[in-house]
DNA sequence: ATATATGTGTACCAAGCGGTACAGATATAG
DNA sequence: CTATATCTGTACCGCTTGGTACACATATAT
């Protein structure tokens, strides 16, 4: 059933190990259980349902990954590695700030819509509000969403400097912006919204970029 | 303790009452359990978070409410014709769209962070998320947000029909885009997001306004 | 005064929650 | 082989959840 002598550790560390060997991939549950985060929220997901989406038993999702907190810290890394929230750093990449934009919030209407996936954006719908217990949870969001804000914040810096941008004009405004737009994409796309929909909404918000 | 021959029902006809009257004000301790919502939404507001809010024992809310649901849904309904939903009224009724616009999101960047109410809109995180034995509040959330759209769209149409609005514009993708807007400020708003920071985000948006 | 109707508080319910003890299974090391 | 280490499944834990039964209090109607 598991023929592999070297196997990875919860860390990723390589090792040989000497007990019974895990019968299942840590990454292939986990995407099942970002899947899970991402579709019902932190709090609005049982344990039941990750181990019934994850196909394990609880003790073995909690001796893989500690708790239910840090299950879904690990999923927000995935997001944030594998998934959606590499949309980022491609856009950042894109040689001005105006396409860094355009790639941004197209890229971002495809993903919100990708049938493959749940409609919204983990860091968003993760845990928006929440009871006190997972408080730390949704401040952990929004420290998330924050950083993706100061990154394309300095992008822009850059862009200014570079004469990308005019010399009047404000970074972090036009960043908070770009973010507050892409942020509503999100509940928009919960709500069901289309991609041509979130396409158009994406264009109209270009519209308001300088130059 | 309770003068008044002359009480109010729940559904708000007046009568003269027989039984022992009810001690507390149905509209102030509704109000109570509407902010508990905002800040925590549905789910994350446990029913002992509500009767502490809202000063009454368990059984005296139920008499009153009938259960957590309706109770909630009478919360939004408060929300929207008492509480901040009544912006959106006020802006329909300025003169020219983009005067509309102006309205709604200048308004929306002060209620979102009036200090007196939790951040951000009720509409938005009360249930972006959810387990499937709140999906019909979800739901409910949904088809609240986008009646507002609608609303919006509608009173482009008339702009457009009026001249107002420039007869190639698209009403549809104009109140769309707007609504995306107030979604995501209402995100930014749950963050912490001060109100200047807000009215800049509005301002900038007011630039990918025709005309 | 009595009957009736309604509200209030205590004390409870079944079900679900996140989390774990423990026994048995399966690998490596010697 | 035995010893050791790890994983798995069952079966449970204490706690909280939304919701209610019931006795008692307080009003009106007659």
């Amino acid at each position: 059933m598991y023929s592999d002598s070297i196997r990875k550790t919860n860390t990723g560390r390589e090792a040989v190990q000497k007990g019974r060997p895990r019968e299942f991939d840590c990454d292939q549950v986990l995407d099942k259980a970002m899947h899970v985060f991402w579709q019902r929220g932190y709090e609005g997901t049982s344990l039941s349902d990750l181990t019934e989406a994850m196909g394990i038993s609880r003790p073995s999702l909690y001796a893989a990954f500690g708790n239910k907190e840090e299950l879904f810290r690990r999923a927000l890394d995935r997001y944030a590695n594998k998934g959606p929230g590499t949309i980022q750093g491609e856009a950042l990449a894109e040689p001005t700030a105006r396409k860094v934009v355009e790639h941004l919030l197209r890229s971002l209407a495809k993903t919100l819509t990708d049938p493959c996936n749940p409609a919204g954006c983990l860091s968003v719908q993760g845990a928006l509000t929440c009871s006190e217990a997972a408080e730390s949870i949704k401040q952990e969001l929004c420290k998330r969403r924050s950083e993706g804000e100061q990154n394309l914040r300095r992008r822009f810096e850059r862009a200014k400097a570079e004469g990308d941008l005019a010399s009047d004009s404000n970074p972090e405004a036009l960043a908070r912006f770009v973010i507050t737009v892409t942020q509503g994409m999100s509940v928009q796309a919960s709500g069901g919204a289309s991609r041509a929909e979130l396409l158009a909404v994406a264009d109209m918000a270009l519209r308001a970029w300088p130059a």
